[in-house]
This record gives structure tokens, sequence and C-alpha cells, in this order.
DNA sequence: TAGATCGTGTAGTACGTTATACACTTTCTA
DNA sequence: TAGAAAGTGTATAACGTACTACACGATCTA
């Protein structure tokens, strides 16, 4: 590809040479813009696959674009980010942008310090994934930069959003458990120091799990156990259940990896999934339907929100002033976690042991 | 932190009329090179905080260095290439320099495109994790900007690399199988069409697996079964174990997402693990610790090898010019997927059932 | 004390691209 | 057919930073 390192990487002014016309028309060819002829047009596209000659980003962000955008994560560990970006890269690449990922790390000063590092390497547009600040922040930022917000809730005028419904995510999972008996059902939810922004999905989902508790008529029986969504946040959380005098009947980690850690503390105990207890997680990560693990959870569809996130941002590069919000409504995938939950048998103590097999 | 759309951004301009010194002045003290007094020094330092001054990197990138560098990885999706980018990412916030992560896509053609765009985006430098291509190829893109191979074996002089003693780490394998009593030993390759590159990790693995069997008296029982290091081409390997008339009593995945698609096929075939078959995986990716998986596997502390190529490449962008090339080594992580074989009970069908039980 | 060296600061240009403003044709309108 | 409009190409001024030369005074050498 390259002539090594003599020979200098052509310019534009080097393909408007070649071709015998002004570098302001080989930029008009190069943006396709107004006032270029078919001939001239051909030209000098000619010149430049002679010349090899590639735009420099750097020098275009002086003035105009870089075509490149990027998605901040603060965790590149988490599966269904990766799901998030991949739909992201797909929509850019169709649109012949460049996705970079920005590994923020955790916390918000590192969050608006990378935003700002991305706005001086001239990023065209930036994603944020479950961002960290308040809309007021967001909007500051977005009045600099097109900005799409991905996996937090509210509709801003400033800038698009997407998020999935975890209100309904979270209803579809304490609907299921019901249906299937239980009652004494326990959620797992994540707590961060500090913020306690309304708007993020671990606030939302937790409203779904009361408000369908309540809805089914157990109010009484909410039950929440605050703690961190990662293995060892699960596992300690499991090690609570286990200690208490009354487990429940089910426990609802509000995400997979929550859920992972509850299972690692319940089957060191021995504890038989589903029969004694039921476990369900959020997000459907792809290690949730390995045959022995198998866990009931609820879709996202990640790939098709970072589509929707990818595309909005182009599109608001490209121009659009009005903001869009998008909601997807996320669905249920039933697996072997969950199962009937027989009161007999439990409460009073009294029946055989369940009919489910609980290794496969 | 910024003042909104209507104030412009500061420039180095500002900063030097807002100190009463020259631009010359203000670009020295940020670039801290030689010829500036403590207190010069101080004023300017004064005046861009005062301004919130911060440069705007695609300018830098005109002339001098942008402070990024990237690292090129076909897919997000791989825990191993998250735990690498990881450590990459640590070393370059020690040394104030910010690492972009580019998902290049499979293929050559998708990876050669990422790089070019990297380079015309003003990277200082760029981590290549397990790039296809030729020795002589990779040494072109190194005269043309630092680069540091992660995970592709094989010395050269013109660029860094960092990778896993792969075929240390395949004997380790093979020696704990065979110290278990295994000789029917199935190894599963991972094939790409076209590239054959006996530096890519994959073919020193599989040469360390047959290396060990030979080493062993076990050349007769080598068993390569050709393909691909996913689910899929895992659970499809698994199925045509179960097809043949002599099954293997131990199955080496060459990679751990490969070892599950195996174990996906006996769990469904009702296969007890370990009993019956012994599983092995590569790369210690965090589901293999999972308890109702844990899988023995080879440990590569991608950590440690991605703060070496940050550390590298940093290295390389100061200007160190001599190569350096670095090999790490691996260690077994023993779990529950692999166990004694017992002859009699197998081979001569003769012997009561096997003493471990399968599932935890 | 003349000359060299060092320390500190500045002027000015280059980097590669975009985009505004304008000039020159050609084609359309009334 | 005059004037307006449309079509096509060019000259050139930014954009924000880096860095080579150089200037000037102070300090060191012999």
């Amino acid at each position: 590809m390259s002539k090594g390192s003599v020979s200098k990487r052509p310019t534009i002014v080097d393909v408007a040479a070649h071709a015998g016309v002004s570098t302001a028309a080989a930029s008009k060819v190069l943006r396709n813009a107004y006032g270029v002829s078919p001939e001239m047009k051909a030209k000098v596209q000619a010149s430049m696959k002679a010349l090899g000659y590639r735009p420099l980003a750097s020098a275009r962000g002086m003035r105009g674009r870089t075509h490149t955008v990027a998605v901040v994560v603060a965790d590149l560990h988490n599966e269904f980010s990766s799901l998030l970006v991949e739909g992201i890269r797909r929509e850019c690449e169709r649109q012949r942008y460049r996705l970079l990922v920005a590994p923020a790390g955790s916390g918000k000063a590192a969050q608006d310090r990378m935003v700002e590092d991305l706005i001086d390497r001239g990023m065209d547009g930036i994603v944020l994934i479950s961002p960290l600040g308040t809309d007021a922040e967001l909007e500051t930022m977005a009045t600099n930069t097109p900005i799409v917000v991905l996996g937090r809730h509210g509709a801003s005028q400033e800038f698009d959003s997407v998020a999935a419904d975890d209100f309904a995510g979270a209803n579809l999972v304490v609907d299921h458990l019901v249906s299937l008996g239980h009652r004494r059902i326990t959620y797992i939810n994540h707590t961060t120091e500090g913020t306690n922004d309304a708007r993020l999905p671990e606030e939302v989902r937790v409203r779904g799990y009361v408000d369908a508790m309540i809805r089914h008529g157990l109010g009484d029986a909410i039950d929440i156990l605050q703690s961190q969504w990662s293995q060892e946040g699960g596992e300690q959380s499991g090690k609570t259940i286990l200690s208490r005098p009354q487990r429940p009947t089910a426990v609802f980690a509000g995400c997979d990896v929550a859920a992972f850690g509850v299972l690692t503390a319940l089957w060191e105990a021995g504890i038989r999934i589903p029969d004694e207890i039921s476990v369900a997680g959020f997000d459907n990560i792809f290690t949730t339907s390995l045959a022995p693990i198998s866990i009931t959870t609820v879709d996202q569809s990640g790939l098709d929100m970072g589509g929707t996130a990818g595309r909005l941002l182009l599109e608001r590069i490209g121009g659009r002033t009005e903001a869009v919000n998008t909601v997807v409504q996320p669905g249920l995938v039933t697996r072997k976690t969950t199962a009937a939950h027989n009161h007999l048998t439990i409460d009073a103590a009294s029946g055989p042991a369940p009919n489910v097999s609980a290794k496969v």
C-alpha cells in the first residue's frame, strides 16, 4: 500500500496538480460538493486513485468534518455493551463513517474527561452509553457536538436518545414469576454512591419491579437488596438471602452478571435451581444461554438499539435539528432457572420433592 | 465546563495574548520544550487554566503528536481481547495518553483499511491484536507509524511484539491430560481460509499439541479436528466427536469459546463431564470460572500482556529505535472438566461407574 | 576584554484541508 | 436580444499548532 518512508504522502495539492486542476476543484470532488462537471469529477478521481491519495483527517478536522464518531463506554467487559457497540459500528460502516470505541473507566469525572478529549480529537459526534450526569450537563455537551444517549431514560429537546423500556422489562419478569406461583420475590438492585439519577436503567428497573409487585397485590412482599451489578455483588446477595430465616422462592437480579453471582452462591450451598429457588436476570447476554446455566432473562436486542443510535447520530451530523427520543420494547426469554413454585411443598413442608430436575 | 456555543473555544493564541507572551512561548510551555523560564511557565499555565484552554488534537496532528494511540481488534465480543485492551489502557493512562479501540471486523482487508484510517486520523502509534498479513506487510506499516504486535509470534527488527508462549501453553494441557491417564486426546483447531500464517497463535498452539503428543509417545493418537474457534464451531466439533465409533477420552479446544461449544454438544447428548470425556480450553476467560462450567484452561494474564504492549508502544513513540520482542509464560488452571481416566472402565467396558460426580 | 556560549524569548512559516467569494461561460427568461 | 440565472472552475484566506531561525542580553572562557 504505502511506498515506504521515502516518498511523501500525497496531498490534495498533488492530486490537483496531477489532474491539472485547482485544489479547490479537487476538494470539491472529494467532498462531492456542488459545482463539478462529470468530466472533472472523473479526472480528479482517477488522479486520486493513481496517487493513492487519502485525505488526512487531522487536517480536515481543522475546518470540516473528520468522518469519525466515537462511543463512550465505561467498561468493555460488559457483554451487552459490546452488542450495542457492534450495532453502532455496522450502521457507521454503512454510511462510510469510522467508529472508535472510547473506554472511559468508571466514574463521572473520567467520563467527562473522555468526552472532552474526544471533542479535542475532532469527533463529528459521540454516543454515550448510560452516561452519568444531569440532563443539563448532557445538554451542554450537546450544544458543542452532536450527541446520542444510549441506555438512559427521559426525552430531551437537545439530544437524541435510545433506551429500552426497562420498566416494561422488569414487569415481564415479575409477571412471569407470579404466574408460576411465586410470591416472595427478592430483587437485586444496583446502587452507586452519590448518583441517584432517576433516568438510569437501574432506577427504572427497580421501579418496574415495585410497580408490578403492587399490581399483583404483593406490595407487602416487596424485598429489595441493595447491591452491585457484578459477579461479587451477586454472590454477596446470594449469601445474604441464604442467611435469612425465611428465604424468597424467587430472585430477580436486575442484570445477568449479578444473576451469575447469585447462582454461584446458591450452587455452592447446594440449593437446587429452580426447584427450591427460581432465578431470573436481565440483558440476555450470551453466557445466559449456555446449557448448564440457561438463565431466564430479558432480551433488549442490543444490536438494534445500537443501530438506531448510530443512525440517529449520523442524521444529526447530517443536519437534523429536532430531537428524536426512541424507546424499544424488550422481551422475556424463558429458560431453565425459573419454574412453578409449589406452595404446599415449601411453605407447609409437607409435600414430596419437586418434579423438575435441577441439573441438565 | 464549556461556556456554551456562543463563546469561541480558546486557542493557544488567546492564551498567549492573555499571558502577554508570544504564541511560540505558549506552545513551548504546552509541550514543556526547552527554553522557558520558570516565571514564564507559571504565567502561561495560569492563563491556560484561566481560559480553560485545551489543545486541539486535530491541529496538533498536522505538525506534531496527537497524544492518542489506538488498538485494532477484530471483535469486541472476545473476552480475552477486552482484557488485553484494559491492560493497554491502564498503561496509557499512566502516561497521559489516550487509547481508542478500533473494531475492525474480521478479514485482512478490513483490518488493513482500519490501520490506514487510523494513520489518517493521526494516531501516534498502533497496537495490533493478532493481525493477519505477512511480516513484510507489518514491517511496511511500522515504517510509517510505531507499531506493537500483540498475540502473534516471531521476532522482528522493525516492530515490537508481545506474545504468550502458546506452544508451552498447549504443552501444559497435554501434559496434564496425559498425567491423568488420557491417551486419545482430540484437538480442536482454528482454520481460516486463505491465511496460513505460522506465526498466528492458532498455528503455534496446534504445533504445541502435536509436539507434546509425540513427546509422550502418543504420535499415533494425534487427532486434529479442523474447525472454528466459536460457539458454533465447537458445537459442530462436539457432534462430530460423538458420531465416531471410537470416541476420545479427552478434548482439548484451542480456545475457551470453542470449549463452550464442545461442552454444549456433549451436555446435550447426556455425556457426563469429566467422567466420560474430559474437556480443556485455552485463554481462561471469566466464564470458564463459573461453578457449573468450571473449565480447565490456560491462563495468559491478558492484563500484563496488554500493559507490556502499551509500555513498548509509548517507548517507541518516545524515540526508542531497537525492536523489543517479548514472550510471556502461560499457566495451567485446573478445574472440574478434566479428571483421571480409568482405562479399564471405558476401554474394556468392564468396570463400575466413575467416582466423580459430573454436575456441581 | 574580545569572543564564545548559554539562556530566554519572538517572528513567521508550514502543515493539509475547507469554503467563501468571485470570474467566466453558457443557458434560460421575458 | 438584453438581462438574469445557472453551471463550472479558481484564487486565496482561514483553521490551531509546532518549530526552525534568529535576536538579544547575560554569563562564561582564555
